[in-house]
DNA sequence: CTGGATCCGTGAGGATACTG
DNA sequence: CAGTATCCTCACGGATCCAG
């Protein structure tokens, strides 16, 4: 590769831990892998889909992610009332850092040993 | 693209939210981006660069990435205590995921409008 | 069915002082 | 310099009830 990773010493880091902030949370990444793609979700889809999640989190974290203009919230006007998640155009492009993500976790390689040694 | 992307009705999502759990809290990912592409950092240099974090956070996170495998801990036995703190060849293997996180943050386009509407 | 509101416990995370 | 120990706070997140 021509270009080394690093952000280091010469880097600003400017406004990636803002960003980042975007995705903590308990289930912000959890909910993203299930829109994932370009999926649309209802509610209740969600609900059951991840194991674990309760209402209220599940509401506070789409409304955070909305707010923050990574889902999109579709409002259906019935009787029995209808809500459809999927990603914004912007969360959408989150994909391949999800997808990169999801490689990574397949790797898992050997446990590292803790404690490592080194003289001066 | 030839492989849609998803996760979807077809996906186990198997262990892949154990693996989001290694990069949950506070500072991981900060510190991830700290440690990115092979950099090899002080204690106090983290301290110093993490704007914000505490000694007891740092220690904290440092040690549970160690302990997931993601970084090592290298000990130098001096009087004047040195310690070193650098990805493992698995904590390396996640920086395209960074790098594609990196490149999500950059774009960053208009702030999404909240409320949308639709008829059925 | 969706999702807002409220009450509440737990623990992650912050501040500070101390030790090897 | 690196790390530990202690205390304390706040908001994260769970349960439950209520509303459109």
């Amino acid at each position: 590769m021509s270009k080394k990773w690093g952000f280091g010493a010469d880097t600003p880091a400017a406004g990636v831990e803002e960003i980042l902030k975007m995705l903590e949370g308990r289930w912000k990444l959890v909910i993203l892998f299930h829109l994932f793609g370009g999926q649309v979700k209802r509610f209740s889809e969600l609900e059951r889909a991840i194991d674990g999640i309760s209402q209220k989190m599940l509401i506070q974290q789409l409304r955070q992610m909305e707010a923050d203009g990574i889902v999109r919230r579709i409002v259906y006007h019935q009787v029995p009332p209808k809500v459809e998640y999927c990603l914004t155009d912007w969360g959408q492009s989150l994909c391949p850092a999800l997808d990169a993500l999801l490689k990574w976790a397949d790797l898992r390689p050997l446990p590292a040993p803790t404690g490592e040694m080194a003289d001066n």
